[in-house]
DNA sequence: AGTTATGCTTC
DNA sequence: CTCGTCC
DNA sequence: GGACGAGGAAGCATAACT
């Protein structure tokens, strides 16, 4: 008898139910210590929303199309469950969209209600169970008796929780701790803290790394051999996207290697805009509108040997002596007005920011240190709501992402939305506000979502941080933010005050 | 053959 | 991608 | 400090619909 999904339901209402993060390990260890081998891919990757699969096509339209009576009694396995996970992730083809739902329909119809809504909640991202890979990482190392510092690092090694976990339970700590970096194969990239400011950021280093941040796509790129592989900041192959970095890569000394870069749309001067870089990516590389350029910034793994403990200043030293030409612009520093010159550089130049790293860290792969800091200026206009939409989850009750308008002459054209920068005190706040401020939507504003709007009169301003503006087709201004977030309401501030849309414009 | 709906992935 | 909240 | 979850914009792919 293998493992049934009911179990795994059971385990994901103890872990939503138990407010403190040892007793979620407890309960997750608990159901992995009851799986096979072959199960704890699959268990690990319904508990953490992320199916061995991957992404299967199904999402919130699908599931909640399903109507389909639920059984009284539980009896579907987990195998069972990725069989047919499996069969929906690999249909494709005329048809194929029937086929996939008659798969659907049939698990769902093999279901209790419970079993219905953790599968629905898992397909849809919607596990809100307040533990992910995280506290699974955890877990498994509690399951397998081992220090969680194994479990973390074979994961990130290997770039893959359920394989890591069928080591450390099947094969013992050993096993686990033999886990390396292998060129070929992905591995968790380092992330990086924000800082307000180069001299914050400096403020914890004797001596920094500088280098310029550009706005484009996170790269991963192995070669061992002729063998090379790409993988996005998510760790997803896209090798047979981009032939002309294969050959770029195929061109560097070194191998075998491992290295860390981003890829970016060049102009004949200046960087293109991210929207251009993304686009010639998702469509292909060669045959796109920009050229696209790898720039690298580090080097995990260089002439066979890993480098990944070493300090970056002496991974930077290796990368340089290398393949110095394909290394993006950078610095070594202890002087914050040294620093503050190469970033003022590298923004006239056209890119995003600068990053400022410890010139002694190691690569922690995986993880968002403080050892790397990201600096990027930052913008801030006064715009005026024109609605709000109703918050899901904990934000239930709530009117949560504002309908963000800039001024045009008398009127007001929507730029975008944001519900992010809000506290739950400011949430309360604009929920009795927005509501005394009801009326029909005026021009300009999409109504698609019209269900859960309240649109308002055009009174409310707010200050509004944003990184950027972009191109867009679906607002009428023809403009959109970028990462907008909420730094204050202004209730004090009258709406013909506010920043205009030509303001904005003449950030593109 | 063009348009729409849905899902995915980057930031 | 950003931010606030919670353990 | 780590982990989670709130939900954004653009652009592409795929299959269904018209």
């Amino acid at each position: 008898m293998g493992l049934g999904l009911a179990d795994v339901v059971a385990t994901a209402a103890a872990v939503a139910d138990a407010p403190a993060r040892n007793d979620k390990v407890a309960a997750l260890a608990e159901l992995l210590g009851r799986a096979d081998r072959r199960e704890l891919s699959i268990v690990i990757g319904l508990l953490v929303g992320d199916l061995r699969q991957g992404r299967i096509g199904v999402g919130w339209s699908t599931v909640g199309s399903l109507d389909i009576e639920p059984v009284g009694e539980a009896s579907i396995e987990v195998s069972e469950v990725d069989h047919a996970f499996d069969e929906i992730a690999f249909t494709s083809g005329d048809g194929s969209a029937q086929r996939r739902h008659d798969v659907l329909a049939a698990l769902w119809a093999r279901s209790t209600a419970a079993e219905q809504a953790f599968l629905g909640a898992v397909l849809t991202g919607g596990l809100r169970q307040g533990a992910l890979e995280g506290v699974m990482v955890t877990a498994v190392a509690k399951a397998a008796g081992v220090p969680v510092a194994s479990v973390r690092r074979g994961t990130m090694l290997s770039g893959d929780l359920g394989e890591t976990a069928q080591i450390a339970l099947g094969d013992g700590r050993a096993a686990l701790d033999s886990i390396g970096l292998r060129p070929g194969r992905a591995i968790g990239p380092m992330l990086a803290s924000t800082s307000a400011s180069v001299a914050d950021a400096m403020g914890e280093f004797d001596t920094a790394v500088v280098q310029a941040k550009l706005d484009g796509i996170r790269l991963q790129v192995h070669r061992s051999g002729d063998g090379v592989r790409l993988y996005t900041r998510n760790l997803n192959d896209v090798t047979e996207r981009l032939p002309d970095v294969v050959a770029l890569t195929r061109s560097l000394d070194g191998e075998p290697f491992v290295l860390d870069g981003e890829l970016i749309g060049v102009g004949s001067e200046s960087p293109e805009l991210f929207q251009d870089t993304a686009s010639t990516f998702s469509s292909g590389g060669g045959s796109g509108r920009v050229d696209l350029v790898l720039s690298v910034f580090d080097a995990l793994h260089l002439d066979g040997e890993d480098l990944i403990d070493l300090p970056l200043e002496t991974r930077l030293a290796r990368l340089e002596a290398r393949m110095g030409h394909v290394v993006l612009p950078t610095i070594t520093t202890a002087d914050v007005a040294e620093a503050e010159a190469f970033e003022a550089e590298i923004l006239d130049g056209g890119h995003e920011g600068v990053m400022v790293k410890d010139v002694s860290s190691p690569y922690a792969a995986g993880r968002r240190g403080k050892a790397w800091r990201k600096v990027k200026p930052v913008h801030t206009f006064d715009l005026v709501v024109l609605g709000a939409e109703w918050g899901h989850g904990r934000r239930t009750g709530w009117l949560s992402n504002l309908l963000l308008g800039a001024r045009d002459g008398d009127d007001f054209v929507m730029v975008g939305k944001t519900f992010k920068g809000l506290t739950d005190a400011m949430l309360e706040w604009q929920t009795a506000a927005l509501k005394e401020l009801e009326a029909e939507p005026v021009d300009g504003v999409p109504q698609d979502r019209a269900a859960i709007t309240v649109f308002t009169r055009p009174e409310l301003v707010v200050e509004i941080a944003i990184d950027g503006v972009q191109r867009s087709t679906t607002y009428p201004g023809g403009l959109a933010l970028r990462f907008a977030r909420v730094k204050a309401h202004r209730p004090d501030k009258i709406a013909a005050e506010s920043d205009t849309i030509d303001t904005l414009r003449s950030m593109l």
